[in-house]
RNA sequence: GCCCAGGUGGCGGAAUUGGUAGACGCGCUGGCUUCAGGUGCCAGUGUUCGAAAGGACGUGGAGGUUCGAGUCCUCUCCUGGGCACCA
């Protein structure tokens, strides 16, 4: 009997499939098209097991769908410009390209050893000229078509290392290389408009039904439509240049619980006083060593300075407020003002106490209620409250509806008027770093900021740069800026930003569909592929990535590149969880953390933790698995023990794909004893091949029956995204195949048994199933044979197992028939030995019967 | 801090969406096969009381709705993801 050798097998069909072209997608008419598509990965160098389960979901899909009679397009490339890059330069002396390509081909021979169903003629990597020279073509387009625009924004600036640190680099507040405070400083950056998108996008997520609920909260709640009042303060006593304080509050019923005004460091008037007050400007400039992301802002601790200011109450000419200048307010959002309202909001309520500022309650609960004091109330806003302190009468109401009042109030009064905010920003895209892609823009001391000229595309990198020291290679370049202006032809100035990698990102599904064109899409290959019918990544990429690519597809539109009907380009979104793992770290000599990846460390029985030479090694939490944090477990191991079949069914088997997973190999080895289950049922089967034909027997129709359940189920688990479930399914064929026992019927019944295993095994193991199918005589390739179709007659059961409750709980179970009338079943229920006895005697109370479900005696 | 998820045996998980909690797999226990084996096969395996029959308890925790709750509601604890320059 032949043992399954996965090494031999595995290589031999890749071989096959290659050679007959399976995967290579072609627009063929006949057929109604499938786009799958997994979020393409940044070529770390070496595939972890989060990949495996990510790609292998994917090609399962794409297996299933090419079987179903599909045109299937499911291609691969590199998400290829990044951090990571200039690091690795930095660190090993190595040109980012190179390393980047180098990794390319080492995880581009993994994804082949796995067997994935992947069109590799359409493979590219964003960092190629071919690709970014195209995204600088659609760059100028936006700008044309008005998307684009020029402002100032904030980053993290490392004074020491004079360079922009992204916030991943900022670790307490310090530069991660250069260990100094980091400074927040404003720089002149591009931005894509897509707040002008902003109802747009948010509206159009009530179209995207098969996009799991989460993700659309999220992008909702990011997007964060809000309607509030905007409004003026007087000064009561002010400062020159500054005649009033516009504010936005979305809660305008809480204008008579006022107690403060509050403005942001970065606030025009803050700025002003610097100039003044030494101890506001040091405030202020403590205030920026704060890093720029949301997070670290909102965890400070809140504090705030006196600016002496005052300004008067909207509706009491009488009431003065003190203005403060506050760490907690942001400038992005509304306008960098607002009014404090302590007693409903715990951050002014903080602030009040801390500053001991006065707390006004406005409303109390619609009963009873006390007055406020170290917790502030604040309840939905569609519960009812009675308001103590209103704009207008005494009385109970929503806050909803007191917010309504509250507008239209102040708008009769003259005091401001009701707007729609949006807490989505514009998006930043410039970055200073060399391994991007280059703005295609020129400065010209004459003409100002001037596009550069389409012919001249790409702007491509420069090779011959340094990573000597810390910050943008462009910058040191000593040629590179040099450039003639694309309009007057004097010598000019390149941009020396590239863009964030986020835009590669936004628009590569797009380039799938003619990834060598000239121009960035080809209409027709667009109009035949798009959308993308299943889009498969992680739920980390939530809301960034799928909404600038959601805000890229629209801007394609406008720009021509995308048919109208690819606005949304992803129809259905799966996102999986993550696969998840302990870091491990030790601490180099000025308590950095240095990262350990998990073969590099060895745990003790007592849940100690060492490096192989005996260093303690500090255990942190069980996160996703990510490059920077080098929790990764490498699927090489398993691959070469077992093979990819084996590795494939694994990370199929056990968990629902959409949860998070804690890496453990524990199971490897049963997942490779169990394809090797299915490899001797083959190789015993052949041995006692039936010859004479005969009615199927009892045993055989059993499994007929098992199967075309089977069928049934495992179609079912894969179109819904439950491989684990389908994965228990395929077992327990597999396990009634190996007891039926029986003459030529049954024989025939395992046969047939095994060629449909074979295919329904063929998403998650295609290598085996390719060897059963050719081992049991089947033409061709396995892949191209099409998905079995359940037989109905097999399905139907006529009798249903019956489980009686008494007082809900279990206690008996009746055998009826499917269709057995609800009198008949009460009849025999009320006949069952357990339900007499706990009757003794008498009559229930009340029996339920749901039928074909359960039957319930209420005692 | 804010937004979004998830918590079920020793472990991964299942439960037709309000109807038999623990399918399937791992692990473990016992047995058989084998020269041997980390192979294969058979049986058992939520906790607890009981010799058994059988009973009680049981889905992070506390309440509630219901004939019936893992599933719905309220509160709460823990873990993970995102927070706009990691991708």
């Amino acid at each position: 009997m032949s043992r399954y050798n996965a090494r031999v097998v595995e290589p031999k069909w890749q071989a096959a499939w290659k050679e007959a072209g399976v995967f290579e997608a072609s627009e063929d008419r006949e057929k109604p098209k499938y786009y799958v598509l997994e979020m393409f990965p940044y070529p770390s160098g070496k595939l972890h097991m989060g990949h495996v389960r990510n790609y292998t979901m994917g090609d399962v899909v794409a297996r299933y769908k090419l079987s179903t009679g599909h045109a299937v397009l499911h291609p691969m490339g590199w998400d290829a410009f990044g951090l990571p890059a200039e690091n690795a330069a930095m660190e090993r002396k190595v040109h980012p390209g190179d390393w980047t390509y180098e990794n390319i081909d080492a995880m581009r021979a993994q994804f082949q050893s796995l067997g994935f169903s992947l069109d590799w003629t359409r493979e590219f990597a964003t960092c190629d000229p071919e690709y970014y020279g195209q995204q600088q073509a659609l760059f100028l387009d936006m700008l044309e078509a008005g998307l684009i625009t020029r402002k100032n924004a904030v980053v993290n600036w490392d004074p020491v290392d004079m360079t922009v640190l992204a916030n991943e680099q900022v670790e307490d507040g310090k530069g991660w290389r250069s260990g100094a405070m980091v400074e927040r400083k404003e720089l002149t950056q591009w931005f894509f408009k897509i707040s002008d998108e902003a109802d747009e996008l948010l509206t159009a997520i009530d179209g995207l039904k098969d996009w799991p609920e989460k993700v659309r909260l999220m992008q909702s709640n990011w997007i964060g439509k809000s309607r509030g009042l905007q409004f003026s303060f007087d000064f009561a006593s002010g400062m020159d240049g500054f005649e009033q304080l516009e504010v936005y509050t979305t809660r305008p019923d809480t204008l008579m619980g006022a107690s403060f005004a509050a403005i942001s460091p970065d606030h025009p008037l803050a700025k002003a006083l610097e100039a003044q007050r030494d101890d506001i400007k040091a405030f202020n400039e403590e205030c920026r060593r704060t890093g720029t992301s949301e997070e670290a802002l909102e965890k400070a601790e809140k504090r705030g300075i006196d600016t002496g200011l005052t300004v008067t109450h909207p509706l009491d000419p009488e009431w003065e407020l003190p203005v403060w200048i506050a760490n907690f307010i942001l400038m992005d959002y509304g306008t960098g003002a607002i009014f404090g309202c302590p007693a409903h909001d715990q951050r002014d309520l903080d602030f009040a106490r801390k500053y001991d500022l006065p707390v006004q309650d406005v409303y109390l609960p619609a009963e009873g209620g006390e007055p406020v004091e170290n917790e502030a109330y604040v309840p939905l806003k569609t519960e009812a409250v009675r308001y103590v302190r209103p704009l207008g009468a005494v009385r109970t109401m929503t806050g909803e509806e007191a917010v309504n009042e509250a507008i239209d109030y102040c708008e009769t009064q003259g005091i401001g008027h009701g707007v729609t905010k949006f807490r989505l920003r514009d998006w930043g895209l410039s970055r200073q770093r060399y391994w991007g892609c280059p703005i295609p823009v020129v400065h010209c001391d004459d003409c100002g900021v001037v596009p550069e000229k389409k012919e001249n595309l790409p702007v491509e990198l420069p090779k011959d740069v340094t990573f000597d020291r810390p910050g943008n290679a462009l910058d040191w370049h000593p040629t590179w800026r040099d450039t003639a202006c694309p309009s007057c032809g004097k010598p000019a100035k390149r941009e020396t930003d590239t863009m964030d990698t986020f835009v590669d990102s936004s628009w590569y599904f797009a380039r799938f569909t003619a990834p060598r064109n000239e121009t960035p899409t080809d209409l027709d290959a667009a109009k035949y592929w798009m959308n993308v019918d299943q889009y498969i990544g992680g739920v980390e990429h939530a809301i960034l990535h799928l909404l600038y690519s959601r805000f890229f597809a629209r801007a394609m539109v406008k720009t021509g590149h995308l048919p109208e009907s690819a606005v949304e380009p992803f129809d259905a979104l799966f996102t999986q969880g993550m696969v998840t793992h302990e870091t491990y770290n030790t601490v180099d000599a000025n308590g950095r953390p240095v990262w350990l990846t998990p073969d590099e460390v060895v745990r003790g029985e007592d849940g100690s933790a060492r490096t192989e030479d005996g260093t303690d090694v500090i255990v942190g939490p069980v996160i996703k698995m990510s490059k920077s944090k080098k929790n990764t477990v490498d699927p090489v191991e398993i691959v070469d023990k077992y093979g990819a079949d084996t590795a494939r069914w694994f990370v199929m088997s056990d968990s629902p794909p959409e949860r998070d997973v804690e890496w453990t190999a524990a199971g490897a080895d049963a997942a490779w004893k169990h394809l090797q289950r299915v490899w001797r049922l083959v190789a015993e089967l052949e041995e006692a091949a039936p010859a004479v034909d005969e009615k199927d027997g009892e045993a055989a129709i059993a499994l007929r029956r098992l199967m075309h359940r089977t069928i049934a189920d495992v179609t079912h688990s894969i179109e819904t995204f439950s491989f684990n479930k389908g994965v228990a399914k395929l077992y327990e064929l597999t396990n009634a195949i190996a007891k039926a026992k029986g003459g030529a019927d049954v024989s025939r019944a395992k046969r047939d048994a095994l060629i449909c295993l074979s295919q329904l095994m063929q998403p998650m193991t295609p290598h085996l199933a390719e060897e059963i199918w050719s081992a049991l005589d089947g033409d061709g390739l396995v892949v191209n044979q099409p998905w079995p179709v359940a037989d109905e007659a097999y399905l139907v059961e006529d009798t249903v197992l019956l489980p009686i409750q008494i007082n809900g709980k279990k206690k008996s179970e009746i055998t009826v028939a499917k269709d057995a009338a609800k009198a008949d079943i009460e009849a025999l229920v009320l006949a069952d030995e357990t339900v007499q006895k706990a009757l003794d005697g008498g009559s229930p109370k009340k029996l339920i019967v749901v039928p074909g479900r359960i039957v319930n005696v209420v005692i």
